[in-house]
RNA sequence: GGGAACAUAGCUCAGCUGGGAGAGCAUCUGCCUUACAAGCAGAGGGUCACAGGUUCGAGCCCUGUUGUUCCCACCA
């Protein structure tokens, strides 16, 4: 492209495919393994293929390709895995939400139906999704691209359940879960959301066996009673001392249940009494298995009552069923009290439905073994949360683990490589199907029909990807990764349980940082989600403001681990700062013609010191924090130097040179301006790469060179002029003050204003030197530096700035002025006059009644000021000349 | 109940290990000055939540108070 294509305005959206085309057919994307260099990997947090992209990705996904683009730049080797996850749950959800539509269901179709057909989802979204990350910018290697329900993906799962299984760690029981009755399926703990909710707290006799009061207990579940099998008590309570070791009977079933101690009760709660559902509570289940008491579900997967709730209650939901229970209750006065009551109700992270507790056989991976290893690595710094806060998030959840239900209840994931013998009931776990059983050599066996929770496969992502088991030359050289960049409300689904799975089956930690952001939140600072319909489509703004933009705004003066917001206003901004940057770099092309020399470092004047010695600053500032991951900082300080420092002032400056007759300053000039703006592009890279990677390709000399495949640019202490700096500084100063004052004498355009310059001590030499650029940017049409004790006789008006004393003799300047003003006064009379005439003739009454000679005069009135208006107009425009 | 964060200009927020109170947007004024009106120049606007303390010096460190948000746990 040459510079003559140039557009006033920076319109990016055509080019962006093309040069992302061009970059992935390029192969640059794809690292070599060089074994004597370090190598810098990021594997992608993989999209699920439930859908569209959406901003939290982009947040994502553009912080993950600043470090690449930057490490790239560095000259490292630099791997950047994309992939996609197979989201168990949700994708699930979405089917079935499909099949709804048609009438269908799963049971309907069957296994084998319904997996073909989330294979087919799988190739329509899962490539979407991908198509719009390139769309972003994404410079990740797409010949390692992975899916987590690949084969060697699906590979490592089956590999590390039987090991943790041989080890001892994956085991099958019954225990309380959380169970969600639309889902149809387990959910792990951290599967559950929790809202408080106004309910009651009910208060419910259960007579003595022997017809006695018996005890009253408390619950807000008051349908489960139907389970219970036992009422618990302080073992030092008072009250219920008689109690201990006897039985009540249940109502509405006429069970007897005995009544036991255990400190787990408050007996400052309620009661001090609590009734036990042991099959529907956790803490029950626990009192229940210390005290042998009988285990009685009453609940369907459903959520609705079964047989074992009694006939007059099985098929009802828990709703109903509730209802009739209390119904029941007061009749038969066993209803003692009910008081309002705030608790916490847990509900399904994907539906939404209120989470059922309930006993169910499920695979668990036992945790404190390997919690241990994991959080030790933190603690000895072998891997670093950035920002630090987020270790304490991942502290205080390793250290209080439970054992993580891994089955589900679904079809779409990784089936558990577990057998089941007919014959004899023995289960196998093996890597591969077993054709008998090792035991009794029946061949009626049968694989368990659950998959594994999708978080299973995603633990194993940093090294699955790689080729683990194997032991791959990738694996080898790429693994441990180094950046793992994720928000901070995925730290327990995904982070800890990858760093774990990373210590036990590679012996290294999977990443040495982990970089934290926030989450996208909307103008008003709410939550983006499509229940309130506030998303913002990152594509949209990529339609309108361009990608460059859209990685700008996400990225520019955020905090690390803090939440942003996405508006309109920030993209605009963003693309504001692009254009800005286009303009630039559109004027020193317009300016080169021709060859460049290089900057001679001898012939420097004192604005091209400092800016070059303002670009070695800006380079060290944005690589400093590059590496140190405030990614935020870093885009600021690129912003602030190509902007308030090359744009407003080095290019301003360099116009004396460029548009003078001295050939060598003019050549010196365009040396410098490219120099700056060569690095200013690759310094912006990482954040605005098609921008960069369009202009870069047009610089001259240097063969249509990519900006991607560049070096990152190094500050050479050969260009440091702090002294010079200092001193530009001052005169920068100086002439801030200038037009301070000019604006506040209301000095025009072409306006004669001459200006007296005061030198403070030292700085006499460096404003005679930089006359020129006075008269230029401070807008003055003379200017003469005064000795040091020169004495003014005119009145004028100073200002003051770090180099000296700017005068502006006033005279004919405030004479003009005043001038000015008196006319203007004048013509706002006239303006008021006409305004009233125009009234009066408005008025029909006037127009109607008046003498004809009078309403004559008026309109003569108007014609008359207009004209002397005019007069005036004229003159006040001669005057501001 | 435990933990964390936040409180800075009208709005949204930066501010690294203590020394200048800042940006974008909004407002006001003047400019189509041959890179850019998606721009340029200038201006107004803040008791850095409150109260103490440490220090030569505090937006930053310490203590407390108030207010807001989030996470975890969960008493039936």
């Amino acid at each position: 492209m040459a510079h003559t294509d140039m557009e006033k305005t920076f319109s990016p959206q055509q080019q962006e495919q093309a040069i992302y085309e061009a970059w992935e057919r390029s192969g640059a994307f794809t690292p070599t393994r060089e074994p004597g260099k370090q190598s810098y990997t990021i594997v992608m947090p993989p999209p699920n293929i439930t859908g569209q992209l959406h901003m939290g990705h982009a947040v994502d996904v553009t912080l993950q390709d600043i470090l690449i683009r930057f490490h790239r730049m560095l000259g490292q080797p630099t791997l950047w895995l994309p992939g996609t996850d197979h989201a168990s749950i949700a994708t699930e959800n979405r089917i079935v939400e499909q099949m709804r539509k048609e009438g269908l269901t799963k049971e309907g179709i069957g296994r084998e139906a319904f997996l073909a057909r989330a294979w087919q989802w799988k190739e329509e979204y899962g490539g979407q999704i991908t198509r719009q990350l390139r769309r972003l910018g994404a410079s990740c290697d797409w010949s390692r691209e992975r899916f987590t329900m690949d084969e060697g993906c699906s590979r490592a799962v089956t590999e590390v359940f039987v090991r943790l299984h041989e080890q001892g760690l994956i085991y099958r029981g019954e225990r309380i879960i959380n169970w969600c009755p639309v889902c149809r399926t387990a959910l792990s703990d951290i599967e559950v959301e929790y809202e408080e909710k106004q309910s009651k707290l009910w208060h419910i006799r259960y007579p003595g066996a022997d017809g006695g009061p018996g005890v009253v207990v408390a619950t807000t579940r008051p349908e489960t009673m139907l389970g219970d099998t036992g009422v618990a008590v302080h073992p030092e309570d008072g009250r219920y001392q008689h109690l201990i070791g006897q039985t009540v009977r249940l109502p509405l079933t006429g069970r007897l249940i005995p009544v036991v101690a255990d400190s787990y009760v408050d007996p400052a709660f309620g009661t001090g009494a609590v009734k036990m559902t042991p099959a529907h509570d956790p803490n029950d289940f626990e009192i229940a298995s210390r005290h042998n008491l009988d285990i009685l579900r009453v609940m369907n997967d459903d959520g609705s009552m079964n047989e074992a709730a009694g006939a007059d209650f099985a098929g009802m939901s828990g709703a109903q069923a509730r209802e009739e229970v209390l119904k029941r209750l007061t009749g038969e006065g066993l209803l003692v009290k009910t008081e309002d009551y705030t608790h916490n109700v847990g509900s399904c992270s994907r539906c939404h439905t209120t989470v059922e507790p309930l006993i169910s056989r499920q695979w668990f991976l036992q945790m404190k073994e390997l919690a241990r290893p994991a959080i030790d690595a933190v603690h000895e710094g072998q891997l670093r949360f950035y920002p630090e806060r987020f270790a304490h998030t991942y502290f205080n959840w390793m250290e209080n683990i439970r054992d993580w239900c891994i089955s589900r209840q679904l079809w779409w994931g990784h089936r558990i490589p577990a057998w089941y013998c007919d014959s004899c009931g023995r289960t196998i776990v093996a890597r591969q199907a077993p054709d008998t059983c090792p035991d009794c050599a029946s061949d009626r066996l049968r694989q368990d029909e659950d998959v594994l929770d999708t978080w299973f496969s995603s633990a194993l992502w940093p090294f699955s990807t790689l080729g683990w088991p194997e032991r791959t030359e990738d694996l080898a050289y790429f693994y441990p990764t180094n950046t793992l960049v994720t928000a901070y409300d995925i730290i327990f689904f995904w982070v800890a349980r990858m760093i774990f799975s990373g210590l036990h089956h590679t012996g290294q930690v999977p990443f040495d940082t982990v970089l934290i952001h926030g989450i996208v939140r909307d103008e008003q600072g709410r939550k983006m989600s499509k229940s309130l319909g506030n998303g913002v489509d990152p594509l949209e703004v990529i339609e309108t403001y361009g990608a460059d933009a859209l990685r700008f705004s996400l990225v520019q003066g955020v905090a690390p681990g803090a939440d942003m917001r996405v508006s309109a206003e920030r993209s605009e901004a963003a693309r504001n700062f692009a254009n800005k940057v286009w303009n630039a770099a559109r004027f020193v092309l317009m300016n080169l013609k021709g060859e460049v020399g290089s900057v001679d470092p001898a012939q420097l004047n004192a604005a091209e010191k400092w800016i070059l010695s303002r670009m070695n600053r800006a380079i060290r500032t944005v690589t400093q924090h590059l590496q140190g991951n405030d990614l935020g900082l870093a885009a600021q300080a690129v912003y602030d130097f190509a902007w308030s420092e090359f744009c407003d002032w080095y290019i301003e400056l360099a116009k004396g040179d460029l548009f003078g007759d001295d050939a060598a300053r003019q050549a010196q000039a365009r040396a410098v301006l490219l120099t700056v703006l060569s690095a200013l592009l690759r310094l912006l890279h990482p954040f605005m790469p098609f921008l960069t990677e369009i202009i870069y390709k047009a610089l001259p000399g240097q063969g249509q060179a990519s900006c991607m495949l560049s070096e990152w640019p190094t500050a050479h202490e050969a260009l440091d002029f702090p002294r010079e700096e200092q001193q530009m500084e001052g005169v920068m100063d100086l002439i801030r003050a200038i037009r301070a004052v000019r604006t506040e004498l209301k000095v025009q355009p072409g306006m004669k204003a001459r200006l007296l310059l005061r030198p403070k001590e030292g700085w006499a030499q460096h404003l005679l030197d930089a006359q020129a650029s006075f008269i230029r940017l401070a807008g003055v049409s003379s200017l003469r530096v005064l000795d040091l004790d020169e004495q003014v006789e005119e009145k004028t008006v100073s200002a003051v700035g770090l180099a000296g004393e700017a005068l502006m003799p006033l005279g004919e300047l405030v004479d003009i002025q005043k001038e000015i003003a008196r006319l203007m006064k004048d013509a706002q009379t006239l303006r008021d006059e006409i305004a009233r005439s125009r009234g009066k003739l408005a008025n029909e009454g006037f127009v109607k009644k008046a003498p004809p000679a009078l309403v004559q005069a008026e309109e003569e009135k108007i014609i008359t000021n207009q004209g002397m208006l005019d007069t005036l107009s004229k003159r006040i425009q001669e005057l501001s000349r």
